[in-house]
DNA sequence: CATCCGTGGGC
DNA sequence: TGCCCAAGGAT
């Protein structure tokens, strides 16, 4: 134990990858990549992580912002209220902390979006602070080192690994507030898992911590962390209608609860037998979209979001009288700018009609 | 406490 | 190729 941490720590210090939000210890641009990569790849969040602070390089401009054009930087990479956390989250720190990130736990935890992983991420990375994290990696590999049946997904496991991560943590065993390696620890820990200790086939040859861990020990490393049982995801049908000129394509801003707020082509949700061309031509007019015609183009695109897997029918529009004009609810959009904040489904159609 | 919220990488 | 899952948080 003594010498676990030494280990780990010397292991990071030759092995960490070069990120774009490790050349830096600005708490702002820490505190974006942390919302950013949650429930998110670093190869996928990372395009997203340079141009948003090209276009928003402080937490002023960001405050500044209107919340399209946040959620417009943002389209594309999923759970947008955190989008909508972050954006509102910079605009509290401007009002009332400064214009900074609040280096007191408390404060900073109070932000909407930001909870106790996030706390702990950002203020041992950009303050040194001696806080824990706790994400699926370090739950992963908490769970081998001790081989115990934990699951971050279970609440009261949740609570067993945060007390085992605190433990961890340098200067907590002194009751230290800060420590110069806790943040380079909880990065070790993720990095470890991220790179070595993986969910499948972990390359525990590599490990530079191998010897701790007991599943290792007893051969067993597979059957940890449990994996509790997956959740079906259902069928569910719907059909767009796809108008198309200049290069720009007809979409409307999306109500409800999910995805709220973005853009995507007119369309409607259908029953498993139901026709597509009646109730879509009904959608169309409430948003004064009348005088066109629809043709099934024969595409169809799937596309699968939170237990559910969407096939959408394809649907060329055309005006037989006035084209479409834009109005609150209806835009122009230009697919392969990043003006408005399209859903991956409405790209994944332009996509698909382009061929 | 269980459920909800998006998307794309990787095997 | 389908399926698992990835640096969570709010309700």
């Amino acid at each position: 134990m003594e010498s676990l941490r030494p280990a780990l720590l010397e292991w990071f210090r030759q092995n960490r990858r070069d990120l774009p939000w490790r050349r830096t210890r600005d708490p702002y641009h820490i505190w974006l990549s942390e919302i950013m990569l949650q429930q998110t790849q670093v190869a996928t969040a990372t395009p997203y992580y340079e141009r948003f602070l090209a276009r928003f390089p402080t937490l002023a401009a960001l405050a500044a912002a209107s919340v399209d054009d946040v959620l417009a930087e943002w389209a594309g990479l999923g759970y947008y209220r955190r989008a909508r956390y972050l954006h509102a989250g910079a605009q509290a720190m401007v009002r009332d902390h400064g214009g900074v990130i609040p280096s007191d736990p408390e404060v900073f935890g109070a932000l909407p979006g930001v909870g106790r992983y996030t706390v702990g991420a950002v203020l041992s990375m950009g303050f040194g602070a001696a806080l824990p994290v706790l994400d699926g990696n370090v739950a992963r590999v908490l769970s081998r080192w001790a081989m115990a049946p934990l699951a971050i997904k279970r609440p009261e496991d949740a609570r067993l690994l945060w007390g085992m991560a605190e433990a961890l943590v340098p200067g907590a065993e002194r009751g230290d507030e800060t420590h110069r390696d806790a943040g380079d620890w909880n990065v070790a820990l993720m990095e470890l898992g991220a790179t070595v200790c993986t969910p499948r086939a972990p390359a525990c040859e590599r490990c530079p911590v191998a010897t701790w861990c007991r599943a290792r020990a007893a051969g067993r490393v597979a059957e940890f962390p449990p994996v509790p049982e997956a959740r079906a995801t259902e069928s569910l049908r719907r059909a767009v209608a796809l108008f198309e000129a200049n290069g720009r394509v007809l979409v409307t801003r999306r109500e409800g609860s999910m995805l709220t707020g973005l853009w995507e082509m007119p369309g409607v949700d259908l029953e498993q037998d139901m026709g597509a061309s009646p109730p879509l031509r009904r959608a169309l007019g409430s948003l004064g979209v009348t005088d066109v015609s629809l043709a099934d183009t024969g595409l169809r695109v799937t596309h699968t979001i939170t237990h559910h897997r969407i096939e959408v029918e394809v649907w060329r529009g055309t005006w037989t009288g006035k084209r479409p004009r834009a109005s609150s609810k209806l835009v122009w959009a230009d697919a392969d700018a990043r003006e408005h904040a399209l859903t991956a489904l409405a790209r994944k159609v332009v996509e698909a009609a382009r061929g």
